[in-house]
DNA sequence: CGTATCACACTTGTCGACAATGATTACACA
DNA sequence: TGTGTAATCATTGTCGACAAGTGTGATACG
């Protein structure tokens, strides 16, 4: 081998195999979407894109495309695309939609699980567990999505893990955007909710699951009301 | 104005306007391969589509780009890009899916419905109605996927909405793919069942349309697991 | 001083061409 | 005759440039 570029294998002047800018690209918006480092309402240039990524606009084109079937932005035709908005008008659909998800994914769970599965929800506990012990809430906010992101997966239906994982990225929008007010008063019933619910799963107890998961998941819808509820810049008309 | 193309808007040469090329092609695929007029495996060429729409090939390929997102296709990146195949494997977590959102959404049209809603929805039973006295068992197919989403509509939480509308466009390739099995025996029973579901909606008792919605659905599932249980083609490994 | 109109600049949508990759075919050798 | 290899071909991924809208700012007019 001779070109000058590294170790693992053939690579194209850029440093990049051929079809994989696109995926660059829409992984990394999509990371910055979600983790607020690019705000609601944030214009997105294609141009300025480009140069960032050492591609064409064509392949960045596709991932906003992409990005924008994942309802994560707004192409406005012929204008402008934007970081789409968080939703609060629908808010109620949010919560009813994420309380089911929380349930049908956590009963799949106790259904199907393998002895892998619990292994591996278990790990996505202990990381959790980590977070909540450190005071990191950031950390809290990624580690406990992981973990009941895992759940889902040990159910197995592909539907609610789409789904699912649709709406805890939407959470962890609106988490993110609120954290700093739970920077003190960590909720450390968190961790023992979520020790119960691998019991459950565990021993595959699925009217149990369920209702740990329900009552996990009113919890959380709660604590994300009262945050909303406490802070009323979108609510009110009042600007300045 | 002087150009000489159309009454309505300024258009370019192509008789299109601006960015509405990638919708036409996306809206057609996607009509294209719901029919079945794209057969499950059907290779996608893009320079046939860019010919075919008389557009070049970067509108094309990010209609193919939404039309993955949404999984109708598979793009097999630097190979080939194909119709998306039927997936038999996941067919129990889909019958799941597909009875919990016709419960939920049949829940939140009892909850949410406006008059509007119900006289939309009643329009929609009446062409269901028709297509069942005529035994147009495509129509039928159709109108009754109309029907359902109608009455998901009516419910106004788009989470259900959209998973709802891709479980229906899945099951509306497979029993396309049987409707032959079912072109003698009609069954008339679907027509009142609909017209109990519309009564239970319209005075809003939500635990009768949800136990409604559940039968219903039961019924659909164990038709369409009588269509693949008959047909062994796809579950077998015996080619030839 | 406020408002309407026009021209300019900037961004997006589309195009045609080139480059890279995988499939196919022909061929050589065992 | 079967198998491994190399060249050819078709198709995809990417690029740079052009065209068509939109927003903005300057200018003229009331």
């Amino acid at each position: 081998m001779s070109t000058a570029s590294s170790v693992t294998g053939a690579k194209s002047k850029n440093g990049r195999k051929r079809g994989s800018g696109v995926a660059v690209v829409y992984e990394t918006l999509r990371r910055e979407i979600i983790d607020l480092t690019l705000a609601p309402g944030s214009p997105i240039d294609e141009v300025q894109l480009s140069e960032r990524f050492e591609m064409s606009r064509t392949p960045v084109r596709e991932a906003l495309v992409r990005l924008a079937a994942e309802n994560l932005i707004t192409i406005l035709t012929n204008r402008a695309t934007v970081v789409s908005q968080i939703d609060f008008v629908n808010m109620p659909a949010f919560f009813d939609a994420l309380t089911l998800m929380y349930r049908v994914t956590t009963r799949g769970a106790a259904e199907n699980r393998t002895e892998a599965d619990l292994e591996k929800i278990r790990k996505l506990q202990a990381a959790f567990a980590r977070s909540v012990e450190s005071s990191d809430a950031l950390e809290m906010i990624s580690t406990n999505r992981d973990f009941h992101y895992g759940i889902a997966e040990a159910g197995r239906n592909k539907y609610y893990i789409n789904l699912f994982a649709q709406l805890l990225d939407d959470g962890l929008r609106i988490l993110r955007l609120y954290y700093s007010s739970f920077n003190d008063d960590l909720p450390p019933q968190y961790v023992t909710e979520h020790d119960d619910l691998i019991d459950a799963i565990a021993r595959q107890d699925v009217e149990a699951a369920d209702k740990l998961a329900l009552a996990h998941a009113d919890q959380i819808v709660k604590q994300i009301q009262s945050y909303v509820a406490a802070d009323r810049r979108t609510s009110t008309g009042l600007s300045l």
